[in-house]
DNA sequence: TTACATGCAAACTATTTGCATAAGC
DNA sequence: GCTTATGCAAATAGTTTGCATGTAA
């Protein structure tokens, strides 16, 4: 948290650009989250919090870190864009249980060593990915 | 083609809703359309062939088709929803090219098994999954 | 002091919906 | 004729943007 907060001090130095009072809150607020949350999720957390900053400056805020690789944008589908921390938090890939939305990470090697393998196979330089397994999770296996 | 068009009929009939004519003429157009396609697309070809289909019935339809599995709709992520045939295609998974946004389709049946047997080991019941490789392809790979 | 950031409200994009009218079966 | 489907225009959701104002360095 302190070292994701003191990192992204410093990338916004080196861009030349200003640590306002919301950014350092937003930062602090995300840093302190921990799991996905949406741009809408952050807004009502710092509201909770008697904060109250601009939804424009929330998702200007987000994007920021996006780029500046301390948080990474993971589509969801349809209008469901979240973000989880990139600092000290290796590449996974998630399991999303269709019945109650209960998202887990997962990272396996082999999955991404064959990955890159078919990538190189097909003349393909492969630079990033995105797995999203459905299905049904254990809890709700059990229910039925 | 034909026999797409035939078995949204049938499926049509099985669930008691209708054949109109809007439904005919963009399920020939769906069908004889190759590669992923948005919902605009579609209705720009339905334009182009001098046929009006409002906004509303095309993606009532595009539903109705994906409802009867007779398309798959793909997230390409933020307000990138394609669509593509299934009948006829067996799964696979997409690589992306960061750079001329090309899609190229691959299938690989250790990957499959191995997201499988990942899966199991998490206690968790795989139903679908979507697989999406960003990277440079290879004529963007040379044009360098 | 000055360039960069914020807040607001309006714009935007893709999609969905309510309702009167049209049309399959 | 009854019920389902269409077309329109308005609503929605999530996100972005223009611009006047505020503020970090």
């Amino acid at each position: 948290m302190q070292r994701d907060v003191q990192e992204f001090i410093n990338r916004l130095k080196s861009r030349g650009q200003r640590l306002t009072r919301q950014r350092k809150k937003i930062v602090e607020k995300v840093f302190s989250t921990h799991g996905h949350f949406s741009a809408e999720d952050l807004l009502g957390e710092l509201r909770k919090d008697g904060y109250r900053a601009s939804r424009a400056t929330v998702y200007r805020t987000l994007a920021l870190l996006t780029d500046c690789n301390l948080l990474e944008a993971i589509d969801f589908g349809q209008n469901c864009q979240l973000y989880e921390h990139v600092l000290g938090h290796r590449h996974h890939d998630h399991l999303i249980c269709m019945k109650c939305g209960r998202v887990v990470e997962f990272s396996n090697d082999v999955l991404e060593n064959l990955q890159n393998e078919i990538s190189r196979s097909m003349d393909f330089k492969p630079i990033s990915h995105s797995l999203k397994i459905y299905g049904i999770c254990s809890k709700c296996k059990r229910k039925r």
